[in-house]
DNA sequence: TTAGGGTTAG
């Protein structure tokens, strides 16, 4: 028998598919070894937890089990909680206190409160503290400290202080338990006191407050604590650098990630992702490169979440080529995060026929979509103006793929429509939406109005966004523009006014572009210094050379005010990226291409501009604005003019 | 205790 134990454990320590499962389930049953507990709860044990889709088959072995155990219902708990529908831990936990012969023990109570923190039940969670001062488990260590973790992350921060303060030794486990709640919270001078009160503080604890601390915004908190560390491990470091980067403040995270360097810190593969991820926001090509180059030799180029920040890392600084080769390099280890990150960084680049290829790829390989690669492919169809097959997918993703769409779905349809100037469905669509309309649902119709020049429901969507986030720049700019394009200089005024009345300021927009080792930022509106005045002389020379052997005639309508013909196009030819582009044709070495990235999105002069840029100088230029990329090459742009 | 894919707009 105990050969046979030892044979069935050593099969399952190599099983890693279903498939392999049901092999051993088979001879289990030939062998008429499937009944016995010790087999039963170790094979449930593998399907439940250790292999990623196996816990329908959990379920199933379970519910053919004539008498399972104590073991064999925390572990279906314990599946339960980690999966996507936590409330069937809850179900098969009620289950248990009702038909099993032994009570539910700490295990039970263990499992099941992290159902209830997974998906923030403070009522199941409080019926669950209940059942376990029934039982005598309130006060167990363990689940004393789940107890505590549960209420954090339910936003109850009084509750867990009460169990807390309830042990009478709390170990370091439970002091980082309740350290971490008041943070889950937001109660931050909380959490400062429990650390101040831990008796015993390790390493951990001292993270769990760079943690709390950088996610709260406190940064300077978090660099006091930092520095004052006697010991620091990759953990603290790429806290930090997580920190930092969370908060916007890239080049202070990119700072902490050359100091771990220089202190001769090795970096750790969520360290690694994290840079890649600021690699990604900032646009920085060159410096994504170098990493990518680091992560080949040091060996984490088989990890996947590496292999898929790359894929992310290249696709937003706009080399989807380079995305692309990673991404088929992954050959058996594609993750959905693998298959979406790619679908999107298509669809960014406009390409969306081969977005929807890639999307049937994935799915003629098996893989089921979820939902944020459900979002991807509708952004890549309402960006492409793919209208029909957005719809398609929207009702395949109900339909076929069981899922319940989310307010960035219903972004994506509102998109859809409104790009293409079916302005009508999209409002109809937007009221009669399952969830209500958030402002960005409003937002991203107020744009379709400004596009295709719809007055009278611009308004009407103003008044929705007035309701929902009347303070948003944005939305006032966006209808002052749209009253500028319609003639309407008095609704502009007045639109103008009640700006300055509520004190609401324009985003200036500025643009980046890296020359050398240096990033070169301009701001419209910004004081002229020596770069500007670089740039913009060669401007100037760039402009003529445009009029005369390219024809070009300055686009004015989306400019604010009521001004002079001559004063508006003054105003237009300070648009930050073209002053980036003047200032990268005056100092890059030809050939280079020329990569731009900016706040917000470009304007239809800029893109008219870049096109033919691109075709007199003979030059490739790649702008990202605010949502995707314009690859200028030759007189035209990979978004088709479709933006 | 750290990370990684998604909707809009200036």
């Amino acid at each position: 028998m105990n050969n046979r134990r030892q044979h069935c454990l050593s099969m399952l320590r190599i099983c890693k598919t279903l498939k392999a499962i049901k092999q051993i389930h088979a001879s289990l049953v030939t062998t008429g070894h499937h009944t016995d507990p010790f087999f039963a709860g170790k094979l449930l044990l593998h399907c439940a937890v250790t292999i990623s889709d196996a816990l329908d088959y959990a379920r199933t072995l379970f519910l053919h089990f004539p008498n399972p155990d104590v073991f064999m219902y925390n572990t279906l708990i314990r599946g339960f909680s980690e999966s996507g529908t936590p409330q069937n831990a809850i179900f098969t936990f009620m289950d248990m206190c009702r038909k099993s012969v032994d009570p539910p023990d700490s295990f039970s109570f263990a499992f099941v409160l992290k159902a209830a923190a997974n998906y923030r039940s403070l009522k199941d969670g409080i019926q669950l503290h209940c059942q376990a001062l029934r039982h005598g488990l309130d006060t167990h260590l363990f689940v004393g400290t789940t107890l505590i973790s549960m209420y954090g992350e339910c936003g109850s921060v009084q509750f867990a202080g009460k169990v807390f303060e309830e042990i009478r030794q709390p170990n370091v486990v439970m002091w980082n338990a309740i350290v971490t709640a008041c943070f889950r919270s937001g109660d931050v001078k909380g959490a400062q006191k429990m650390f101040d009160r831990m008796p015993v503080k390790d390493l951990t604890s001292s993270n769990i407050m760079l943690a709390g601390y950088a996610k709260a915004g406190e940064l300077e908190l978090a660099k006091k604590v930092f520095l004052e560390m006697s010991l620091k491990d990759d953990v603290s470091w790429s806290t930090m650098i997580a920190g930092f980067a969370h908060n916007g403040c890239f080049d202070e995270a990119f700072g902490y990630f050359g100091e771990l360097q220089r202190v001769g810190m090795k970096a750790n593969m969520v360290t690694l992702t994290t840079v890649l991820s600021v690699c990604a926001q900032m646009g920085a090509f060159d410096f994504g490169k170098i990493l990518h180059g680091f992560i080949e030799k040091s060996g984490f180029s088989w990890i996947i979440s590496v292999n898929n920040a790359l894929i992310d890392t290249y696709s937003k600084c706009g080399n989807v080529g380079m995305a692309r080769l990673v991404f088929e390099r992954m050959p058996d280890k594609k993750s959905i995060v693998s298959w979406t990150s790619m679908i999107a960084g298509l669809a960014m680049q406009g390409h969306g026929e081969q977005a929807i290829q890639l999307f049937k790829e994935m799915e003629d390989s098996g893989i089921r979509p979820d939902g944020i690669t459900c979002t991807s492919i509708l952004y890549a169809c309402s960006h492409a103006g793919f209208i029909e097959q957005g719809c398609a997918y929207f009702s395949k993703m109900m339909d076929v793929y069981n899922i319940e769409p989310t307010i960035e779905h219903y972004g994506c349809m509102v998109d859809l429509y409104g790009r293409a100037g079916k302005l009508q469905k999209a409002f109809e669509f937007a009221c009669k939406m399952q969830i209500p309309p958030n402002d960005i649902i409003w937002r991203t119709l107020l744009g379709a109005c400004s596009i295709h020049g719809n007055v009278e429901l611009a308004e009407h969507v103003k008044d929705k966004l007035s309701e929902l986030d009347p303070n948003n720049s944005g939305d006032h700019v966006l209808l002052s523009n749209i009253y500028a394009v319609a003639g309407k200089w008095k609704d502009v005024a007045t639109v103008r006014r009640s700006m300055t009345d509520q004190k609401i300021k324009k985003t200036p927009g500025w643009s980046m572009i890296q020359v050398d080792k240096f990033i070169y930022s301009f701001v419209a509106g910004e004081k002229p210094n020596e770069i500007t005045k670089e740039a913009f002389d060669k401007l100037r020379e760039i402009m003529l050379r445009l009029r005369v052997e390219g024809g070009y005639v300055l686009e004015v309508v989306s400019v604010l005010h009521d001004i002079e013909e001559e004063e508006k196009e003054d105003s237009v030819s300070k648009h930050s990226e073209k002053l980036a582009v003047a200032f990268g044709i005056a100092r890059l070495c030809k050939g280079k291409v020329i990569r731009i990235v900016k706040n917000l999105r470009i304007c239809r002069d800029c893109h008219t501009f870049m096109k033919l840029i691109s075709k007199v100088y003979g030059l490739e230029i790649m702008v990202r604005d605010r949502s995707r990329f314009h690859s200028f090459s030759n007189g035209s742009c990979s978004c088709k003019d479709y933006w």
